[in-house]
DNA sequence: TGACCTGATACGTCGGAGGTCTTGAGCGCA
DNA sequence: TGCGCTCAAGACCTCCGACGTATCAGGTCA
């Protein structure tokens, strides 16, 4: 094994171990390099492939920290992976969020407080009857971020935005093609929040289920 | 930006844009250092990113590839990362395996092949009545690996697998201190069989549910 | 024909030299 | 006293050149 590879086991180690805890700051590079046994030139390479996914938070003039490793973070890192996916995996990956944005509708019923409910609603409100289709597409993402985050489970949030990510500039290709996609989007997204302030979780979680059908059904048929 | 970022941009970039396709071979790191402006040690550390994440494969002595980019390189790239994240937040990812889990049994439901039925009852009786821990929970994760293969969706599959490895332990060790835990999971595996063999969905994902239940239950319970 | 050797090629590792950015102590001014 | 500025130390950023090591292809020899 490489030594770079060596290092960036060690680092991990020292991180799962405990030795290394959230924001704590590493050894200066030079100081790290000696320790681990390799040239400094090497270890820069095992802290930048960490920092890629945002395990080591590296800042110029600074120092070398470990990040919070929120699952949250797990997200960023995954929506880079996922990015190489296009296209042939796009039906996949929108699978995927079809058994899980409805779960986490369903689950968010239960527990999703008034003021959000409300931010839901004027958000949905703010954007009109006839949104740009680039502005509609964005108020979904966040829609249902909004949503899946009152899930409570962080984990769950983190891989929806993932898993979003791949399927947006398909939904974008939808609403500039498909006649009624917009109206149609902005009913479902009026129904879902119905459901929500029902606290209906059956209802929300059929209502996520149809939102999320409409697009892959129209993918399928596209492709 | 710093440069070596850039350079990882630019990389992706080709990748996402086709120019460079899976397998393709890249030019040698002085070329290509060149081609994209940065010094052949700063260029390494972007390659190493991507290897990190298997985007790119670097093979000493005779070049660097892009890899074959599957979704199922998605999942390494994961647990990898989800190796950071233990005991605290293993509920969560438990939460969500709960809910793909069922999921895709319910589909493997509808298109396992005899002979895959046939492997995994072999891998069951295999096992015998009385296994190991380990053995059983090594053969639990095989199991479960055997029919979300199934269910043809290689991104659900990739997560599934990254979203197991965190809870092994938390099942090894269910094993060692619950009694009747070796038992109960032996009967749940060949009740989730029989359900496939019976082409029965809905039994299939209540079944799977209720395993991964058992295993969320227990681990709620004593935390 | 087949095993072995060898050179070319490409990645792996290293040490050192400047450059740039962040931070905080120290100083002057109001 | 309190605020703002300057500046030097510390840490990461980038590059260069050299040498080590692994792979592969082609030639050599039995």
């Amino acid at each position: 094994m490489a030594v770079t590879d060596e290092a960036i086991e060690k680092i991990k180690g020292m991180i799962v171990s405990g030795a290394l805890r959230p924001g704590d700051r590493l050894p200066k590079e030079s100081e790290l390099a000696a320790g681990l046994g390799l040239s400094r030139n090497s270890l820069r390479e095992a802290v930048r492939a960490l920092s890629l996914i945002r395990i080591l938070d590296v800042r110029q003039g600074d120092g070398t920290y470990v990040t919070s490793l929120d699952p949250q973070l797990l997200l960023e890192a995954m929506s880079f992976v996922v990015d190489f996916h296009r296209d042939d995996t796009v039906l996949e990956f929108l699978a995927v969020r079809r058994i899980l944005e409805p779960a986490a509708t369903a689950m968010a019923a239960l527990r999703i407080s008034e003021q959000q409910l409300d931010a839901l609603g004027a958000q949905l409100d703010k954007l009109g009857d006839t949104p740009s289709v680039e502005d509609l597409v964005a108020c979904d993402l966040e829609f249902h971020r909004g949503i899946v985050r009152s899930s409570g489970n962080s984990v769950l949030c983190s891989l929806l935005d993932g898993l979003s990510g791949p399927t947006t500039r398909a939904r974008i290709w939808r609403g500039l093609t498909q006649e009624d996609a917009v109206a149609r989007t902005l009913r479902e997204h009026r129904a879902i929040l119905a459901a929500l302030r029902d606290r209906d979780a059956e209802a929300a979680r059929s209502w996520a289920t149809v939102h999320v059908a409409s697009v892959e059904q129209w993918l399928r048929s596209t492709l």
